[in-house]
DNA sequence: AAGAGTCTCAACCGCGATGAT
DNA sequence: CATCATCGCGGTTGAGACTCT
């Protein structure tokens, strides 16, 4: 089927927009009205396609579009629903009143991402990369072990449909990732790490020399869907099903990421942003603290975002 | 000060979905 | 049912901004 051309092979033009043709667009669109994006830049005066107007108004110019930093209850939603919805950044988008899927999709690829990765979690499955912990045969034996709760393995098993159904179909990418996400607190028993078979000190452990320095080591108890979480919602999002239950927690990362009491190393130390005004990198990394500890309510309806 | 490297984000591209005929 | 036009989405790009050395 032959596709309608955009770009400069129809005479049209590509680029960045300049105020000029911001302004026609408004314009037109506040006049007018949009709907016909093939026939709107023709009646606007344009020389761009319907499909560069219509993305330059949905993730720019629109009057709802809300612009600047993400706040950190934004920031925890995002999270949260690409944990549920995998990268439907409009699904996502429609539950973040002024962000742009566009928007939310930079935001996650250059900020949370690298975060996550950071922390040594992947953004793709939520869970622990144990692939970066280059298991030895022996090492992996033993932390398996020690993730993974062998009594309740079985039940994995028939969380599968959900498992396939969801974003969990990129695990392929990010090889030998920990693939099982924790949809529900019985399946995040699957992944409880069991504190006693663990090492007492978590950091005597060596990492392999393919860990980057930026890689923080997961100690013992890390719980991501922890059954403890209490987190912070938008209560604007109206549709969502995540019940907000208390804002008021300690967001630094020990109280996601706790070290083992006998190995106060520090992980990636940022408590200090609690009590700065600034906005800084640090805190912005705080953000992601919470997004460990957030569970999927069994009332949700992952449905409703399909 | 300057060059290199990195980051950010607006914009583009290509594909699938959907609706009209 | 087949074809076509259009829309919307997710992945990717690249220019400019920023940071580092």
């Amino acid at each position: 089927m032959g596709r309608a051309l955009c770009g400069d092979k129809n005479g049209l033009k590509k680029g960045p927009w300049t105020p000029e043709e911001d302004k026609k667009l408004i314009d037109y669109i506040q006049k007018h009205g949009y709907g016909n994006w093939r026939t709107l830049p023709k009646n606007a005066g344009l020389q761009r396609c319907g499909k560069s107007c219509r993305l330059r108004w949905t993730n720019y110019l629109r009057p709802d579009i809300k612009r600047g930093r993400f706040s950190f209850e934004e920031e925890e939603t995002i999270i949260q629903l690409h944990s549920i919805l995998g990268n439907k950044w409009s699904a996502i988008a429609a539950r973040l009143p002024g962000r742009t899927d566009n928007e939310i999709k930079n935001y996650w690829n250059t900020h949370i991402r690298k975060i996550l990765l950071r922390m040594g979690i992947d953004p793709v499955t939520h869970t622990p990369r144990l692939d970066l912990l280059g298991l030895s045969s022996l090492h992996n034996q033993y932390l398996i072990q020690s993730f993974v709760n062998p009594e309740l393995l079985h039940n994995v098993d028939q969380y599968q449909p959900l498992m396939q159904s969801n974003h969990c179909h990129a695990q392929v990418e990010e090889t030998q990732t920990c693939s099982v996400p924790f949809y529900n607190e019985e399946l995040q028993l699957v992944m409880e790490p069991n504190v006693n078979q663990f090492p007492s000190n978590f950091n005597d452990y060596v990492m392999p020399s393919i860990l980057t320095e930026d890689y923080v080591p997961l100690p013992p108890q890390y719980n991501y869907y922890g059954s403890d979480y209490q987190t912070v919602m938008d209560p604007s999002i109206e549709t969502s099903n995540f019940h907000p239950i208390n804002s008021n927690q300690s967001l630094g990362l020990g109280s996601v990421v706790s070290t083992p009491s006998s190995s106060p190393a520090p992980l990636n130390s940022n408590s200090a942003y609690l009590n700065s005004s600034s906005t800084t990198e640090d805190e912005t990394e705080s953000y992601c603290t919470n997004i460990l500890k957030f569970e999927i309510p069994d009332i949700l309806d992952v449905n409703d975002f399909m």
